[in-house]
DNA sequence: GCTCTTGTCAACCAGGTGGTTGAGGAAGGT
DNA sequence: ACCTTCCTCAACCACCTGGTTGACAAGAGC
């Protein structure tokens, strides 16, 4: 079993089930209703439902003969909150090798040994 | 060939992949250096750089015989932006929903027709 | 010119993924 | 009771993925 964070993004990674969370994100959907757009069987849709209902981006409910498919939108923030929290620190980062880079040109050295900076 | 989004969820739907990118948000690695904390081989890490490289989330410069791997960290943007759009919509048909059920509630309605509201 | 270090490429393997078809379960309509 | 509608489960398939090992390319150091 592997962790949901995992699970989110894998879900996500398929043009097919990103264009479904996006339909779901206006308007509930029953299976057949989500998969008339797309040229595969109705199994495969339901198939692709499976990996988003995995992770917990979308749960189904039993309605009647209908499976209404209702998306689960904060499960969103979870990948949110791990790509900001490290494009933030990555930021902060280039942010301060701007400040040495500029700290260096002030120094004008004679001799600028082009490479051998990345180190840290 | 599959769209860069797609490959950039994907690259991030791997909990190696999501270490080696939180590391890089730090400082700049060599492979070896990536590789050292994990109990895989070389070869296996160099494979995941490179789904990170194709997926634009990672550069290699050559310098010696070392590879430095540096962050690309704009591509997180492309997700970011993605996921906050759908978000949001979700967020306001919510909201939309619940001033319908308030509305309802309001109402007071004898017959509150349970379903058949989901269409848009 | 050797040798050591660093990393990639190629071949292979087990297991997962996205698709198919076929069968069947669960409710509603008649 | 029976049929129809909506959907899932099971088996199968081709392909991708993440790992392995072995060979080898590219530079640095002697």
């Amino acid at each position: 079993m592997v962790d949901q964070l995992s699970r989110v993004f894998a879900a996500l990674a398929d043009p097919t089930r990103r264009d479904m969370v996006a339909r779901l994100t206006e308007a509930d959907h029953t299976v057949g209703d989500l998969a008339a757009p797309y040229d595969v069987s109705l199994q495969a849709v339901s198939k692709h439902l499976k990996v988003l209902e995995d992770a917990g981006l979308v749960t189904r409910t039993r309605q009647a003969q209908r499976r209404p498919v209702h998306l689960e939108a904060e499960v969103l923030d979870l990948m949110t909150k791990w790509i900001e929290r490290h494009r933030r620190r990555a930021e902060e980062r280039f942010a301060a090798l701007d400040g040495v880079l500029a700290q260096m040109q002030d120094d004008e050295q004679p001799h600028p040994t082009q490479q051998e900076g990345t180190a840290s």
